[in-house]
DNA sequence: GGAGGCCTACTACAGGCGTCGGAGGGGATG
DNA sequence: CATCCCCTCCGACGCCTGTAGTAGGCCTCC
């Protein structure tokens, strides 16, 4: 029972340096390790080449990226959606810190963190839109 | 350079299964290696006594708890606040998947999670809150 | 044709974490 | 006293992850 399929990415089997090869394939688009390893020295982890293939090539094997063999070198690319991948991350950390309420991290988020005038209005926006949005579903499975 | 000091609880090297150790803590207040144990059951943790008594000697180590000899068996104490250690990690996840940006988060969790009619009011209330007091310090250190 | 350069594959290793087992001490109980 | 039981300490093991060295293939440029 380690990893069952591969093609859906699995929960949050990502280290941390994993993670951040696969970011900067969703930032860049498809590269060569090479252009991966530019990419995290970039920003600021350095590590060696080897170590980057060694990151794409786990990657690959539990599923988030793709390589074609295209000339000389494998072309790597982003296989997981990145939405997919946040979105657990998000649910993972959901459940262990607020016991998978959403709305304790949200209010968290909010009294904790500071946020523009602009990103407050654009937060405003969402919760009317929620509201709005709460008020012609939820009567219906109220009670 | 492994562990500087021990009072103050450092980033985030807690395991899944230590934070929740500790959560038992937090939920349950002080409580022996056995205590301890039977909440984690109850949280559908099954592990086994001297499992929990390394999860505790670690976290102890750590800084996150501190134990106390009463009577026959150690008492556990949560040593580090709850809120600090969920805004580390709340922090830190923030930092790998938005690049530290809090409202992308924000705006992520209200798109993504549901909320019921409360929790809406309740996330408006607090955005009011927030919009009023943006519009009496900002302006301040607008250009 | 040999030297140098880039690429992949294989192997390795240390540290962290989840998970325990067994040894050893001390009080309670038959 | 012999057993049990509960507690703590020590040691261990396997997997995952970060990190990388080395070997071998292939192309290119003297």
């Amino acid at each position: 029972m380690k990893r069952p399929g591969s093609q859906p990415p699995a929960p949050a089997d990502l280290g941390a340096a994993e993670l951040e090869a696969l970011t900067t394939l969703w930032d860049d688009g498809p590269a060569t390790v090479r252009e991966v390893m530019e990419g995290l020295h970039r920003r600021g982890r350095k590590v060696a080449y080897t170590t980057v293939l060694t990151f794409l090539t786990r990657l690959e094997q539990k599923g988030y990226v793709a390589s074609d063999k295209s000339g000389v070198a494998y072309i790597y690319r982003a296989k997981a959606p990145r939405e997919r991948v946040v979105g657990s991350r998000v649910r993972s950390l959901m459940q262990q810190m607020f016991g998978g309420a959403a709305a304790p991290m949200a209010l968290h988020l909010l009294r904790n963190e500071r946020f523009t005038h602009d990103e407050i209005e654009e937060l405003r926006r969402l919760i009317d839109q929620l509201a709005a949005e709460s008020d012609t579903t939820d009567p219906e499975d109220k009670a």
